[in-house]
DNA sequence: TTGTAAGCGTTATCAG
DNA sequence: CTGATAACGCTTACAA
């Protein structure tokens, strides 16, 4: 059963192909007749148009790029979910790539895109990324929008989640319950997000007159065994609190507590920005900085297909979109 | 900055497109000379070829279509990261498409990827679908894969989770710690994984003597509302241990139970089916059958790659894979 | 060693 | 109203 061609039906209908092409397209020019016999046809032999050879002419795919650093997280997951249901909504298809937060498989991926001849690409980059040059490259091609992990010199849309402010909301609720020495635990600080949501922790800190203490502050990377390490130095800073400005780590820095049988909230209140579900039903319930991640992708996608189907593509103004974060507060704060 | 085409280097370099064709796929009839000049060209000119126009000709695309429940699943995103990574290292890419659990959306995504042309397809089924059907259309045309939750009667590679072995041993478990009334929550009876799970709880029941109690046994759906009615029912009788058999549900379950005040374990001992991280951090610590999610996409990628590359696909014989569960014990046994 | 031409499925343009 | 033809980018007989 080999895919039928409009070429098989004009043969079978003794029309030519571009009578079959024009009926199948609803064009004024053809007769009702013939436009049903085409139809009818095409439905009994379930005639489905080659994207393939359409794309070869229109120069267009209909499929749209997505690169994550990595597929399986929550967040990204859920972002994910969020782009298909827009893209599949409005006709296009959806080419999945992940970087493992390695810059050099991201510009790889980025490159196999550009031979796919995707219509545009949604990217959120990788932790290693320090430059926009390979971003800037595609977008000298097509339209591309970032996403959570944005760079700044890129000229594109932008969707972020507000996590300066997210952050700034917790770090105050620690502060109003008392806390005064709250460590953090941070990512690789050229990250966009690492900027954010760990200059909304200074702010809250420097707006209630708390003296910075940079002891309190860890920036240690992906890898347990060093987690395990740069949490141990940072408990004998004797904080009184803990905030965790990444899912990732914040998963890893609970690991490592509960290895080194450390029992949270007893010690300490902890406050971490995560989108795994059921968080409230940890011990102890967990309190967490949420991101609308479905949301943000959806958002993502708006903006592109937008884009794509712009009949001024030059005359976009981009926008960076910020989208609040929740901060969800569970009670493990003594 | 277009993409670069064939015809413009053979423009550029006064050569006819079909040598410099020869010379990018290093054609021994092509001159050393000559292939270095269209190389070098080609590399300066950040020249692909279009696997559109490819596809077109060999009526290939490379490319893999992945058809999931949920993509904001653990289990499914462990399992995509799999065939990814896989996909990748062969060269192919990957379409991802989800059924949100609906039949017609199944079938339709199936149309789109047969429209997509893509070269084969993974699917893991909705939990709607009781039909193969769809499933067998596909395959009089092209290659495809089940994993996780299969239907029986498609002739085809199967990758399953071998969780009647799981079932039986987690219940087992439970029945060594003296469990007498171990309640069940189920998951749409017609679904092949239910049929596992189920068949290794009841043949560890009566290998163990133990009467079934069908009063103990609840086929709830995906709804919280109506999983905090049926768990209220089902605590009447009494369970001294609880034992879910889905991810999704064993969430919505705990959900439903902290949303009725019961602390597990302090009443009874849960053991769930669940690829959630960390569940060992939840309270109590939870006992799970973890799927190896990511090996079993692998192993699906592995084996539909194969299948495309055979000189014989004729021959092929046919396997079900069945890759062992993790039962994790965490203690919440009391 | 290189060039020419046909063909993959589709549509737009131009003729009838 | 319908048909023939060219074109999209690429490969591959077949010619030269």
């Amino acid at each position: 059963m080999a895919a039928i061609t409009i070429k098989d039906i004009a043969k079978a209908l003794n029309l030519s192909a571009s009578t079959v092409s024009r009926a199948l397209r609803d064009s004024y020019e053809i007769g009702a007749a013939t436009k049903k016999l085409v139809h009818d046809y095409a439905q009994q032999h379930h005639y489905s148009p080659n994207p393939i050879a359409l794309g070869l002419k229109e120069n267009k795919t209909r499929a749209i790029g997505i690169q994550v650093p990595e597929i399986d997280n929550p967040f990204f997951s859920q972002a994910i979910n969020g782009i298909e249901s827009v893209a599949h909504d409005s006709g296009y298809h959806v080419l999945i790539f992940q970087s493992s937060e390695s810059l050099e498989r991201e510009k790889a991926n980025l490159q196999q895109m550009l031979a796919r001849r995707v219509d545009g690409v949604i990217l959120s980059v990788s932790a290693q990324t320090n430059t926009a040059e390979h971003i800037n490259e595609i977008l000298s091609t097509k339209p591309l929008v970032l996403f959570d992990r944005i760079v700044d010199d890129a000229h594109c849309h932008k969707v972020v989640a507000n996590s300066f402010k997210a952050a700034y909301e917790a770090t105050e609720y620690l502060i109003r319950k008392g806390k005064k020495r709250i460590a953090v635990i941070g990512l690789p600080p050229h990250l966009s997000i690492s900027k954010e949501r760990y200059g909304g922790y200074l702010a809250a800190i420097q707006h209630y007159g708390i003296a910075i203490d940079p002891k309190l502050i860890c920036n240690t990377g992906y890898d347990i065994a060093q987690i395990e390490t740069d949490i141990a130095q940072l408990l004998t800073q004797k904080p009184d609190a803990l905030l965790s400005l990444s899912d990732r780590q914040a998963m890893l820095c609970l690991q490592a507590l509960s290895n080194r049988g450390i029992i949270i909230p007893s010690q300490l209140s902890y406050f971490c920005f995560s989108n795994l579900r059921m968080a409230h039903l940890f011990n102890p319930p967990l309190n967490t900085i949420s991101q609308r991640a479905f949301e943000m992708g959806q958002k993502a996608a708006k903006l592109l297909i937008e884009q794509l189907q712009s009949k001024h593509p030059e005359r976009i103004e981009f926008q960076t979109v910020r989208i609040d974060a929740d901060v969800n507060i569970r009670g493990s704060v003594s």
